[in-house]
DNA sequence: TAGATTGTTAATCGATTAACAATC
DNA sequence: TAGATTGTTAATCGATTAACAATC
């Protein structure tokens, strides 16, 4: 065991888990139960005890999980300790928005380099970071091992910034507007879609 | 058939494909076939075929579905085909990126209100909308009929926010950070969390 | 000790997939 | 007619859940 290949479902709670212990590590909590990660994830309790208790005994019978070695010992299991560096395709409301959370950073993501195709923005600072033109975005890429692409552009320009971020090397992609987006196999493009989540979430609740 | 309760499993999958049959049409599409929502969804063409074949024959053989029919009906069986009003919290860059996209109006989502608690924001326009104080959004949310509330708010603020809306009596709630939410039963709160999602495309990425 | 929570088993349910006849 | 795609069956796999002994 360990050492297999995780299975879909498995690495996706895996990572929801390690999402919520950071909040709990944020919120300065040091244990958190499985009945109490299962509150925040929607994850059954019994289900999380299953998926940490095949890697290892992780929890303390009585009390729960150590927070921090909960977050080192998945982080170790999928792989993905290190720090990945991002390119954010786009400067404006949206982009700076995002540029000024710590939602990236909280998890061992740095966003690396901006861009925008706008002349006007180009140059100008967001935070630390300089805004650059995309046609730039090929050589950044290479030059700080970028991995991840977040776009956050306006819809009509998503397949273009994504179209840019494939040509210079980039295979994950998170794109904050609900626009499709055509990938070659081998691109992971993950969209945003708050009304399909809100009108799943209002079918209960009218039912 | 047809007036069973849905499975949490089937309810979601069929937001989904609303959300991309959306996206479809916008893009002037008028057919779909089980294939490309499949491309679309990462859900399995099988699936797809038969989450919507228990509910009548939407299809045309050697064909596909017709996407507007589709739509209708999708949101016919979710009984979700009215306008839905909703209170977005937050009118700085978050909030008024937010406010100028198409995301929600798209999907049968109204903006009704929107809210901050800074003084120096209050009675500001972002768009059509005037920032009002979130003192009054109880009220707002009364005389409108909203019955969703969109948080886009810094990290410390959310929790406020989301007091101030179930207090106001609203009942699903998205929040545009990752912050945990402390909910009371009966109320649906839907966090974003990009960091798990990319952390999840790693793991196969770097597998 | 008493209370709480893990780790694990066993049984059930829903999702996934391949395959293919029906039919547009 | 030929090609494409739906609708549906059957078989497999993974998720969910209740229950509870082990143990902190």
């Amino acid at each position: 065991m360990g050492s297999k290949r995780l299975s879909h479902g498995v690495a996706a709670r895996l990572s929801r888990y390690l999402q919520i212990l950071a909040q709990t590590r944020k919120a300065g909590r040091s244990v958190i139960s499985s009945q109490a990660l299962s509150g925040y994830s929607g994850i059954n309790s019994t289900q999380i005890r299953r998926d940490l208790s095949s890697f290892g005994r992780f929890g303390k019978r009585g009390v729960g999980y150590n927070v921090d070695n909960l977050i080192a010992s998945i982080k170790e299991i999928l792989h993905t300790s290190g720090r990945h560096n991002i390119a954010l395709m786009g400067s404006g409301k949206l982009g700076s928005a995002i540029a000024d959370s710590d939602m990236f950073m909280d998890h061992g993501f740095h966003i690396a380099a901006m861009f925008d195709v706008d002349p006007a923005r180009v140059g100008k600072y967001v935070g630390l970071l300089q805004v650059q033109h995309v046609s730039e975005l090929k050589q950044a890429v290479a030059d700080n091992n970028i991995i991840v692409g977040v776009i956050a552009v306006p819809s009509e320009a998503v397949q273009d910034s994504a179209d840019a971020l494939i040509e210079a090397g980039v295979r994950i992609i998170f794109n904050y507007s609900d626009a499709l987006v055509d990938a070659p196999p081998g691109t992971t493009v993950h969209s945003l879609s708050p009304a399909g989540e809100l009108l799943y979430a209002l079918y209960f609740y009218l039912a």
